[in-house]
DNA sequence: CGACCATAGCTAGGTTTGCTACCTATCAAA
DNA sequence: TTTGATAGGTAGCAAACCTAGCTATGGTCG
């Protein structure tokens, strides 16, 4: 249940959504579909996969609804058509993001001192 | 002055240890730095910059010293040992956080709904 | 001269976000 | 019967980044 260290600061949410893009999901499901895609790095606690849920479904990024399973309640979600044009832009937000990082971090020299 | 709308999240302290590795810089060139070495994606507000050279002074990572040039003050700060370790673990973790958020928004198809 | 902008530093306060730490409940396995 | 996995939840803390404001110098432009 141990999570790397809160390094996803922003970056949850875009995780959350491409975890429901190719049909929908409850969120345990969510959370274990995390973890196991990324090789146990991202093994998140509940307490931050429901809360992070519930923002979501109040954006209106995806909508949720309930159902019971051998006695347990469940709670499936889905992406909305806004949810959907926001992963899209968040995964090309991510790339440039991602690669902008990257070459400041391999970067020599840097831009000159003044 | 306006910056990429808060995508740095968890992800800042790095650059600003990356921006003083070969040299020391004094907060606005370090600023400064960022923002022509990201091609503007990263032009962050000084109330993000000095803060945070101030946390990771604190931290121990880097030290700070006054000096006068034209009549204006700097203070330029440089990487302490602990920096310059922390700098190359986070540099590397970095590696390993983008290529994992890069392959959950990559991935196709995710593991299984339960 | 006066206005303005770039340079250089700073802080207070707010919001968001992820985490810790709890809680309820069912079902299967030990 | 008691534990662990599954499934859901909340309250409240702490960190981090941003907004908005401040002081101050030096150069440039009308």
């Amino acid at each position: 249940m141990k999570a790397e260290a809160q390094a996803l600061k922003g970056h949850l949410d875009v995780l959350l959504l491409a975890a429901l893009e190719d049909g929908p999901r409850h969120g345990y499901a969510v959370k274990e579909a995390l973890r196991e895609g990324s090789g146990g790095r991202f093994d998140l606690p509940t307490g931050t996969i429901y809360p992070a849920l519930h923002r979501l479904e109040q954006a209106g990024l995806i909508t949720g609804s309930w159902s019971t399973v051998d006695g347990r309640r469940r709670r499936t979600y889905r992406l909305t058509a806004e949810g959907v044009r926001r992963l899209h832009a968040d995964r090309s937000n991510w790339h440039g993001f991602a690669a902008a990082v990257t070459a400041l971090l391999e970067r020599q020299p840097w831009p000159a001192t003044s």
